[in-house]
DNA sequence: TTGACATATGCAAGCGTTTTTATTTCTTTT
DNA sequence: AAAAGAAATAAAAACGCTTGCATATGTCAA
């Protein structure tokens, strides 16, 4: 009795059943329902202007009664552009690096793209297998960040046809895009203000001088700046730790027995540990030391004193990354592949006024 | 002349020509130049037990010489998974959330995902446009951070099949993952430490109370902490303002005028700002006032005075919401979706020894 | 040997789109 | 009213892989 009801309802339900039981609407289902081919379908989906305004209509009305969403991996498939594009990233928790997301996601968002992120903590292998990890999702194109281009990673750019843009990050030789601030010049002027507050004894405090960026762009700065204020170089106010609040803060001791009584720091976290350690042994900043960090970012507002510092617009260094990349996938005439952003010094308390 | 010679290496060159002018190297190059199917191709690139080891070998070596990098958008489409999960975040550049975020992509690596870091601002909007963006992309699951979940968002996670766990983010009913801590005993405890060291104006420092986790679960800890100190609950002591570093400054003066003389926070940046323009204004912490915030991130410690703060483990939140959604995904068996981690009180200067 | 099973491999049908090519339907123009 | 061209639509072949099913090969006990 039961089952012949069923049977008797079966034929009749058949089509809407497939529709409730199949989880997922296809285009194919979506033409059927408005009695048209997939591919106009597609073409309303796509927004391409070769389909009569009643049929777009009648398209659009079935999607939205069958709540249709284009499938993105397909689309990805059959047009070879997933508007995704990889960024990797050394570590996403560090507000530097976190700020320069920022800017990219926001313009990638601007041009229907999402951003895959990846992590590589700055670690040479980990960096070459995050990007073919990427390529081999199919990215559209790739926005790197790291202190340091190794020639094997150098290799895989060039090996994929995927565009690249390095974000604060430098390349010596420029095969891909990429997007910056004149380290040189800004820590020369940095280095600079200190020497013109009568400083003998200015400390140059990085990461690694294999990165290219402290070793061939801000070393050479302080190095230009103590020469064109007659100081001498010398490697013992060279300090090369690493970026960390932490040893900020036990580098202090050392540099005070250095005679050192000002620093150009390349790093917020670490420059925020030297200030607090200073001040801790009983330093007055800026009255008896003076200190100049170099990335603005929050971390130099909040510190007390509060940190002068160059300003690295952060967050537009992301954004212009992202845009270039845009010029670059969409195969657009690139004027310039290498863009430099302007800098300047934002005077707080840790420099005299 | 010329083209016969080209004409004459044609058929030669076939072949190889193929592969060399066409950009991308397929699972069928690989199974023909190694003589086997692209079934077995396809078996020895997911490990699939059920091939020789000759067999296997020879085809891996194919690889390796072709340079054959798996398709993962083609691989997507065919076996319905994408390996890809989607990140809901209000803001990256926000060390809170950064720090779930890191870990979060840790977890997911180690499981063999890929995260698509999607911001949203908090926006109700946004939220909900980003999320069907995400599932557009067929995501394997999402996690979401925000403070708070509409009803709206919460009909869009039950409408799809796609997991979806909420990282330090409070549902009123489970229906998708969680993880957090107890916000309302971590609350009580930081009011009672408050209250212990003889304050009677504690104020409650917070973003909008309409997001649960500061109007259900913080404020009520705070009501039942002064309750049990036999304190006065007053509505003038609780105050709405942003999750700003200069709502905060901005806020110091407010707060001295209610006669406050001790402060429980709930967000770091706020909390940094605060001290900082009560600092400006000549109070001493903790001689004259008191404070403790919430999230324990670097930011607590490189104040001035370093906060007390409690500690929510950030990247563990992270962490385990990652974990937990690859179980999710795996269908397997969950004893319980909402798990709550263990916290802290870190002590540190802002409140007395 | 042979039959019975297990193991290894191949075949081909999807997966849900885009896109090229072909076909149909309208407009014009004369 | 017919021819020609433009506009709108349909048909079907990719895109690069996975996977169920069929087939082939190998192994062992009887």
């Amino acid at each position: 009795m039961i089952f012949s009801e069923n049977d008797k309802f079966k034929p009749i339900m058949k089509e809407e059943e497939k529709l409730m039981e199949r989880q997922t609407i296809t285009i194919y289902d979506v033409a059927r329902e408005a009695g048209v081919s997939m591919a106009t379908v597609s073409r309303v989906v796509n927004g391409n202007p070769n389909v009569k305004p009643a049929t777009r209509k009648k398209v659009l009305e079935v999607i939205e009664r069958l709540d249709y969403r284009p499938n993105a991996v397909a689309r990805g498939l059959a047009s070879k552009k997933t508007t995704t594009v990889g960024v990797i990233i050394p570590d996403v928790s560090n507000i530097f690096f976190s700020s320069l997301a920022r800017g990219i996601d926001d313009v990638a968002t601007m041009y229907k793209y999402n951003i895959i992120l990846a992590n590589s903590d700055g670690d040479d292998q980990k960096e070459i297998q995050v990007l073919n990890n990427l390529l081999a999702k199919q990215v559209d194109g790739v926005i790197f960040m790291g202190m340091h281009i190794t020639d094997a990673l150098r290799g895989e750019f060039s090996r994929s046809k995927t565009p690249v843009v390095l974000a604060s990050s430098i390349d010596p030789d420029d095969q891909v895009g990429s997007v910056n601030i004149d380290y040189k010049s800004a820590t020369k002027e940095a280095v600079q203000l200190l020497a013109d507050h009568g400083h003998q004894n200015i400390a140059f405090v990085s990461g690694s001088l294999l990165d290219p960026i402290n070793g061939k762009e801000r070393l050479i700065g302080y190095k230009e700046a103590l020469q064109e204020n007659e100081l001498k170089y010398t490697e013992g106010l060279v300090f090369e730790t690493k970026y960390e609040y932490k040893s900020g803060e036990q580098l202090a001791e050392r540099i005070l027995n250095c005679g050192v009584t000002a620093a150009y720091v390349v790093d917020d976290e670490l420059a925020v540990g030297l200030t607090n350690g200073l001040t801790d042994r009983g330093i007055k900043i800026p009255e008896d030391f003076e200190l100049i960090t170099s990335n603005n970012s929050l971390l130099a507002e909040i510190a007390r004193p509060s940190l002068t510092s160059i300003s690295q617009p952060l967050y537009d260094i992301g954004a212009v990354s992202m845009r270039l990349l845009t010029k670059l996938m969409n195969k657009e005439e690139i004027d310039e592949k290498t863009v430099v952003l302007p800098h300047t010094i934002i005077q707080r308390d840790s420099t005299k006024a």
